[in-house]
DNA sequence: ATGTTCTCTGAAACCGGTTTCTTTGCCCCG
DNA sequence: CGGGGCAAAGAAACCGGTTTCAGAGAACAT
């Protein structure tokens, strides 16, 4: 532990009987050093428990050593995991995250957007959001930048995301296979993309295999449990006939299952459900979630370590992560 | 969107016929200036989309409006939910918080802390952990500090945290006066302190009502669902009788709850559950979790308020934050 | 009219590093 | 033995702000 008024590399420089220079040169290995003093610094640098300044080599050298992520939900399973990975891919590399949060709401995020520049990060992890993107690519000409979670088009080597559609197709489909036509979505947030794609997929799957799309099945929820078990209620209210449930995310999903119960439907005797996201908690619920399994961490990892690699201008690869379908308990044939 | 190659406060100073020295003294609204010029100099900033350099006025002005918050296990429900109140308490402040994860390992942590005082952050919010006090003691002479969920002695003012004792005490009596007597007590992890004194505040409530303590319903877990499934697993075949279980917290109730599921036991007709921290699912699963809430983001977001107003000196509170029963339907009369 | 105080402002030092520029001293080669 | 080349290290400039210090006027008191 050091205490304010720490040493600073004037103080090794005094200790060890050499220039600052030579500090800074064995503190970044930048130019060779003859071994004694090398020696001496690094003594003198143990000896006075000398931590460099971030903040003045940030100055100095131009990099900050931080780097700005903009979230858009904190507290959410699902950002909170692919924050975990931002961590997680960072850990050991030097720079450490700085967290925002945007909360999908456009202005905000351009706000904090200028106040992480303003920090001087060194690159920018956008996550999700709404930000237009003309502004993003005036963004990235300035700064590295990588978005995570959202589709661009133009952005193929610093974007990484998920195939929504396909997604929303699999799981709609994974439904029909099990012999049911009557499969209620439960749908996130209107405009969101991600809700819209899976939305796609599903209309897709349906038509493909000649079922009829049924406005009714439809219910707009906003991703949180409580919709879940709102758009149960209302199907239900409504006497709409449904033997399926394909839910925006696994919180949905229990909202609904908790819906389902207390209308005396079981799960999956009586409706099958199935999820979107598969956190932590999926498993263990009863019965079990069969979920389509996002691969949070592993995408905020990958953006992470691949944030680094462009900052350093070295090169990467943006890994094409699957959503694939975690058999669990809560599908069952219809008889 | 500011551009690599900002506006500094030289070239706004240049363009409003100014020095430096007033361009900072508007700024900083530090002393007096006439109102032309400041105008002058407000005017030019706007036309040049100034952003201050924060790194730059971090090292002049020896502060860096940065936090550094420890946090101990990024993507539990528990400590996500502090953090998002560490951020929601910190919006607006100008503060930005650095999270780095401890993960439990004194060393990990020791070791962070030092890269957070390299990064010169103003203060620390400490979230759980090991670090010992002495360690603190020393640290908290040199940098506002807080410690959040952990108890300290002699730390009165700078520390927020829960009565985990009267919390398991609490619940436990829930249990005994809906009948209970058989009562399994799944622990977290064996050296971690919320887990010893919940234990301790269960054979207090326990003994106060005259029931054995029997150690065969002690279950050594680690706050995970794995561990919660393993518990009633090990119960029901060494032959444990129980008619309740008591959860280290809700992510082990769930494990726990699907477990006995498995073995044909019904919550709460068969065994009643009882779990804690109260996280966002707890609500929606069936039966609806009755469960000790955690007033987590409370906490983060008290302890950030405070560390802000420690470091600016101004006089502040720690509220006492209250465990609260959150009486669901995991919970049944004992016949 | 002169001295004093106060307000406003610019110059310059400073924060703690990095980096460029120079200088010094050594080695090698013709 | 003298000159070219190179490695090592110090001096100084710089990053973009803040803050101290000192000076210029203006207002005020005597």
């Amino acid at each position: 532990m050091q205490q304010r008024g720490e040493a600073t590399i004037q103080d090794i420089a005094d200790h060890a009987c050499v220039s600052k220079s030579t500090v800074s040169r064995v503190l970044n290995n930048s130019s060779s050093v003859n071994e004694d003093k090398r020696t001496a610094v690094t003594e003198a640098m143990k000896k006075l428990g000398f931590e460099p300044n971030v903040v003045a080599r940030s100055l100095a050298g131009g990099r900050s050593m931080t780097l700005g992520v903009l979230t858009q939900n904190i507290g959410s399973p699902y950002y909170d995991a692919l924050s975990q990975g931002v961590i997680h891919g960072l850990a050991g590399s030097g720079y450490s995250p700085i967290f925002v949060d945007g909360q999908w709401k456009q202005s905000t995020e351009t706000e904090l957007i200028r106040t992480l520049i303003g920090r001087r990060v060194d690159g920018l992890l956008l996550i999700g959001g709404d930000v237009p993107v003309e502004q993003l690519n005036e963004l990235r000409d300035r700064l590295p930048t990588i978005v995570v979670a959202r589709e661009l088009v133009g952005w193929d080597n610093q974007c990484i995301h998920v195939d929504n559609v396909r997604a929303g197709y699999e799981a709609t489909n994974h439904l029909v296979n099990f012999g049911h036509s009557r499969i209620a979505l439960i749908r996130g947030i209107k405009q969101h993309p991600d809700a819209i794609q899976r939305f796609e997929g599903y209309a897709k799957a349906l038509s493909e295999s000649g079922i009829e799309f049924d406005p009714d099945l439809i219910f707009q929820g906003d991703f949180s449990a409580q919709s879940g078990v709102m758009a149960v209620n209302s199907l239900i209210s409504r006497g709409v006939q449904f033997t399926a449930v394909f839910a925006a995310n696994d919180m949905v999903a229990f909202g609904a299952r908790l819906a389902l119960h207390r209308h005396g439907l079981r799960v999956p005797e009586d409706v099958s459900l199935v999820g979107f996201d598969d956190q932590a908690e999926s498993a263990f619920v009863t019965p079990p979630l069969t979920t389509m399994r996002q691969p949070a961490v592993e995408m905020g990892e990958a953006a992470a370590s691949a944030l680094v690699k462009l900052i350093h201008g070295e090169p990467y690869e943006l890994p094409s992560l699957p959503v694939e379908l975690q058999r669990r308990e809560s599908v069952a044939r219809l008889r």
